[in-house]
DNA sequence: TTGTAAGCGTTATCAT
DNA sequence: ATGATAACGCTTACAA
């Protein structure tokens, strides 16, 4: 029962040594390979238990060449970016898919110089199997070193600029669409948009899903303000928004932070919403259960990105060439639109 | 300019023969030791840059017996845990933190019997280097676990059983004072609390922290309902307040999520806030901003306990014995309180 | 300052 | 089925 602080952990020589096999016999047996017979097997599974044996990682990547680990980079101009739980559900997604296999995930931040510098180093040194990109931004060089580093690597969203065979979307055009065409259906007409970053796909195709719906409604009544995906951008730009179009009847924000931080600016200003003001966001976080009202909002299976673009991932690494993804999005009634 | 897809990546003995020096005098312009003469390295640094050397990690790792990672280990019920900004917050602090180093850092969410178990496997095999772990329960057996593993292991927010040599936390027992005292200042006197989960040391310490301030105020009325740090339960729990003491005009929340939870509730209710009840919060997330009315909180620095607890155990690591270190609070007056 | 040689703890190859 | 033997790519005594 005492323990040593730090004893010096068992090889699997020793293991072999005290089994009468070779270490050969035994690191079949670790990797449960077929010839091996039955009395070798048991002595040496004992042996390992008596010796309470655990096989060493490194060791076993070095021979192997992999690194049994992937990581999860996330670009963007600030660590502040993890604020948004958004990232909270990928990571989970990500993190279930890989409880199935003995892959470990590192979290990379590529928020600031050292951050890039250090994501580079980990591309470059296949410290991981396989890599997971998110949130590029339009000329982000990320995009190209992972494409060029060799590695397997999925991309959640599609980079701007280039094309990359493997990625999980959803369809942010579509599902900006719903959005827009629910408030058309309220009888709105001077709908607005908060506008996501316009240097990323999903920014250019939320704003896009709007324009369509408004151009095929025959709506003529355009105001568009940008934002960066924060709350705080939400309430800046419904100000703006509010300035030069104290018109308006609806806003479409491209996330639900933003939409967030509208409500606010709608309340203080003394516009009633949903009677006054309709607000639809996009994501179907949690926070839009708890806005003033609850916020009417485009669902994207977040948890399910995470979870599809490790799959992907897993299979990429497995030598198979999967098919991009698009995942669904759905419209959730509540009361703000 | 055609790189191969896959082309063997140059060793250190490759690198040393271009340079015409031995491995060692190689390795040891790697780690720029000084006992190199400046010839040698300007050759083996020509080398490095001609071949586009990079040094292998696992290998280092093997030689060095350091895994050059570590791992932060979020433990709960259920993965959507990580739907909590807070979590996002202590990652970012974390991971800022290691770009000081070279350290990885590898996210673990024991959430679910498989989850545990590779966390035992990770402790065991010692994959990392250091451990940080988060939000255990009362009885989580990732407390000895992590200890007996024998890593160098800091706890953020100490295990509510047994003593921890090495943790980061908030004290608050004050925070909940804070938060209560204010309350009271206000004139409230029928102040009741939701609190969080009562098998861990936060829960208990923020409760604590209510009772107190109500004792030393002479306060006789009491009301708590338990929470689990969600949203829902915080709805859920002001129901049950609403039900038993609708004569109650103030809350203390445990948390943002469970407050606004309540802000909802009493909104249906169709009671004011502040005027009627008034509601303080714990954490100071962005959402207290953006609920209505924005939310009066106690911020504690979330960022600084991520940074904090790798700095922590960067320090263990290093073979030093840092002090277990208690962040401040802060109350933020805003206009729920 | 420099290099030789011996690890680090596995897995992979190839006879037997 | 079995076991030597040679990698895997780096660090680190130790000796010169």
């Amino acid at each position: 029962m005492t323990d040593e602080p730090t004893r010096r952990r068992p090889t699997l020589d020793e293991v072999a040594e005290r089994a009468g096999v070779s270490r050969t016999a035994a690191s079949r047996v670790l990797n449960n390979a077929p010839n091996v017979s039955r009395g070798k097997r048991d002595a040496v599974l004992r042996a390992i238990k008596e010796l309470g044996y655990v096989r060493n990682p490194t060791a076993r990547a070095l021979a192997t060449r992999q690194a049994g680990a992937v990581a999860l980079i996330i670009s963007g101009e600030d660590p502040a970016v993890l604020a948004d739980p958004f990232y909270g559900q990928v990571i989970a997604g990500a993190s279930t898919a890989l409880e199935e296999t003995d892959l470990h995930l590192v979290l990379c931040l590529a928020t600031s110089a050292r951050g890039q510098t250090r994501v580079e180093q980990l591309l470059q040194t296949r410290a991981v199997d396989g890599v997971m990109l998110m949130s590029l931004r339009g000329d982000d060089p990320l995009t190209c070193l992972a494409l060029e580093a060799g590695v397997p690597a999925v991309f959640g969203g599609k980079p701007l600029h280039g094309q990359v065979p493997y990625y999980v979307d959803v369809d942010n055009v579509r599902g900006a669409r719903q959005a827009t065409d629910h408030l058309i259906s309220l009888g709105r007409t001077r709908i607005a948009t908060i506008t996501g970053l316009l240097d990323t796909d999903v920014g250019l195709a939320r704003r896009r899903g709007y324009q369509e719906a408004l151009t095929l409604a025959g709506l003529p009544f355009r105001a568009e303000e940008a934002g960066d995906f924060t709350e705080r951008s939400g309430m800046a730009a419904m100000e703006a928004l509010l300035a030069h179009h104290p018109d308006l009847d609806a806003v479409f924000a491209a996330n639900d932070n933003m939409a967030a931080g509208a409500l606010r600016v709608l309340h203080r200003a003394g516009r009633t919403v949903p009677a006054r003001t309709a607000v639809v966001g996009f994501d179907g976080l949690t926070v839009s259960e708890f806005t003033e009202p609850p916020l009417t909002t485009v669902h994207q299976p977040i948890r399910d990105i995470g979870r599809e673009m490790t799959r992907m991932l897993l299979s990429l690494i497995a030598g198979e060439k999967p098919s991009p993804l698009i995942l669904p999005t759905t419209l959730i009634r509540r009361e703000s639109a």
